[in-house]
DNA sequence: TCCAAACCCTTGGATGTCCTAGTATATTGC
DNA sequence: GCAATATACTAGGACATCCAAGGGTTTGGA
């Protein structure tokens, strides 16, 4: 998106909003506004390094999800509840990594409405490769310290159990 | 998307990529995936609050910013590098707020090249109200703690300084 | 037993984001 | 002064996300 500007546009929001009177929200709001711009970053570094895969980063999700099921396979309900998205964003990414031939779909043996999707011998390898370069270019490279990962892992646990994503812990 | 799952599947990744003997990286991927599902549950939290004016969180960001502008109006490569989002995306919100009546293109008095956005009087009149409803229901209700608050704030723009956003500061 | 309610997946539509390319206007350098 | 380069916006396409609605399957209560 192109050079960096001179001063940090948040910040310069956080002092808007106290000028404007909104001086108990400003702070929340920066915070709110940076982890959306944190997470653009972050998704576009993330894409970038599995682009030469042939994979976005929901796919690469989903193909991680699976290869870490111990059966091996999953329903369609459970990845969508495991992976917190839309069910239609689940049949979207297996019909794309099926037309790559990197998961396959199957019946459920009880329950007629269920579709069980599978990883393929091509799916696990390319999971694995894709996984590695994540860890070496992305994840190893966070920029954030230890200590900073443990107090967001944590704040923004809490978070997400009072959001409802969660129960226990 | 539904029930509460019994347990956080974050914590469960991370578990995960330690037992595969990632564990150098697993708190980073972990921080990093809480960081991309927080922002999916705040972008809900306002996206429904703005629905109600018909506003989504692009088309309001950009209302927001021109409705600080000092002269009113803005470039639209000077909105792009603001919200730092690619100039077609720009263009898009553009277009839907225009139909909407509630921004204006006019073109630049000395540069052909540019193209002006202003506020109408409605676009403002919306814009303070959909400000408002921000304010009290999500940024005055973040669930997140003063000092974790100030901790996001600190982190997170080190983080943007770092990927290149900005400079100073 | 049987029908209504609940559940699962898919299709179609609306939005947003990015990328690539194309058109128009400015600026720069020879 | 003019050609080459840079900049600004827009058009078209690929993806992802969500919602609403539809068709098939199961479950549960009358």
């Amino acid at each position: 998106m192109g050079t960096p500007l001179p001063r940090d546009p948040i910040a310069d929001a956080q002092r808007n909003w106290e000028r404007h009177g909104w001086g108990d929200v400003a702070a929340p709001m920066a915070a709110i506004t940076a982890i959306m711009r944190t997470q653009q970053i972050l998704l576009a570094r993330i894409e970038t390094v599995l682009k030469p895969f042939g994979l976005t980063f929901a796919r690469y999700e989903l193909l991680a999800l699976l290869s870490f099921a111990r059966s091996g396979a999953l329903p369609m309900n459970k990845a969508s509840a495991l992976l917190q998205v839309h069910p239609t964003s689940v049949t979207n990414a297996v019909d794309r990594l099926e037309k790559a031939a990197l998961v396959a779909r199957s019946p459920h043996p009880t329950d007629g409405r269920t579709t069980l999707i599978e990883l393929t011998a091509e799916g696990r390898t390319l999971a694995k490769k894709a996984t590695a370069a994540l860890n070496a270019e992305v994840f190893g490279q966070s920029g954030f310290g230890d200590d900073d990962v443990d107090h967001l892992i944590r704040v923004l646990g809490t978070f997400r159990r009072d959001a409802g994503d969660f129960t226990e812990e």
